[in-house]
DNA sequence: ACAGCGGGAAAGACAGGTCTGTCTCCCCCT
DNA sequence: AGGGGGAGACAGACCTGTCTTTCCCGCTGT
């Protein structure tokens, strides 16, 4: 990845890991920029309130990190880390017991995550229309993308499925569907989607 | 609609409509408008921005436009109008000869789309995602994908098929995910949505 | 037919707020 | 003593929206 050259990984030293009140200004900057970008999006949130509401001072910010949009790519990371893997497909993975069933499961987690009070919608097509797909904002984004997809063409081989690449691009659509009239107000969106899923993987047995 | 009145036909009174180049002001100010809207996105074009690229000045913009929002309310009921009907609709409708073949045409139509080379993504997602879910604008927005959904909707029931609601809203998030993918770059996002929407068709015959 | 008037529109200054990013000053802790 | 961090002023650009000034065109009344 592009990016990890550009996310700070503070000093430590030999110090110990901090409680949570006063955590490291780069954690608390991370961990404030996290939420409310993942609620209201990277445009939406300036650089004056991210050192507000993290008590961090103006100059500690731009020492940790040299612009906002370096701040915005050590999201995206953690945010892949955090949704992405943690989430969505160690989630799945650990439902049901064939790899066919772990593939189904993602849109089960889905549909959990639709029917939270707290839902935001995906930050990668967020900041994908956002930023456009050529600013490098947008590039990461897709990277980001990709990478998912990887996971569900990986899953596609275990189970044994035919043309793994074209099946997780498919697999794709519905997800990017689904959260897109998620975010419109269609609750049932993961179930439709994991519907045409089911037929998705049906023509792609072997 | 509730945009029509912010809509502002200008008096005319018996004036005879002028030619292309010296087009009444707020004529100049939408197709600016709808070009600028269309490629970058509401929030990044600015006012200032709009009136100098139609030459009209900011009191005659703000006399026909009482604030921004209003102008992007205009932009998008032209949306509707130009792209969601007379596009994807009337082209759909004109091509093949039963509702069915008109369901698959849309993709065809889809397809062509993403291949232009000022291909610009769904303004009405684009907005919804940029102002949220809660903001006038995208509410706005999940109107007029809704009003595309009826589009939808009257097709699978001139075709006959079985719950043309839900058959609607499954439909839709193969079309939001199919335009999600191309604006990320896979240009056969169409076909591959196409071939799910096939099977969506199969499973709601009567 | 012609003078004069009213209003649409252009140009642009201005207000008040926001944004990113730089810089200074000082404190406190090791 | 030195460096990380807090507080905040500051620059320069941008944003939306208001207001003033000037021009010009067409309509009206005589």
């Amino acid at each position: 990845m592009s990016t990890e050259a550009k996310v700070p990984v503070s000093p430590e030293s030999s110090r110990v890991v901090p409680s949570e009140g006063h955590a490291h200004a780069v954690e608390r900057i991370l961990s404030v920029a996290y939420e409310l970008f993942s609620r209201r999006g990277v445009r939406d949130v300036g650089v004056n309130e991210l050192i507000e509401r993290s008590g961090v001072a103006k100059a500690t910010f731009y020492r940790h990190f040299p612009s906002k949009d370096s701040l915005v790519l050590a999201f995206l990371e953690q945010r892949d880390k955090l949704w992405t893997v943690e989430a969505i497909v160690s989630q799945a993975r650990r439902r049901g017991t064939s790899p066919v069933e772990h593939l189904l499961a993602i849109f089960d987690v889905l549909e959990e995550w639709f029917r939270r009070e707290d839902f935001e919608g995906s930050t990668f097509i967020h900041v994908l229309l956002e930023m456009g797909p050529s600013h490098p904002l947008g590039q990461a984004s897709i990277d980001y993308l990709a990478k998912l997809r990887g996971h569900v063409q990986a899953l596609a081989e275990e189970a044994g499925l035919l043309s793994p690449d074209e099946f997780a691009r498919s697999w794709q659509i519905l997800m990017k569907g689904s959260i897109i009239s998620a975010t419109g107000g269609d609750l049932q969106a993961a179930k439709r989607a994991q519907q045409m899923a089911g037929w998705l993987i049906e023509h792609h047995r072997a």
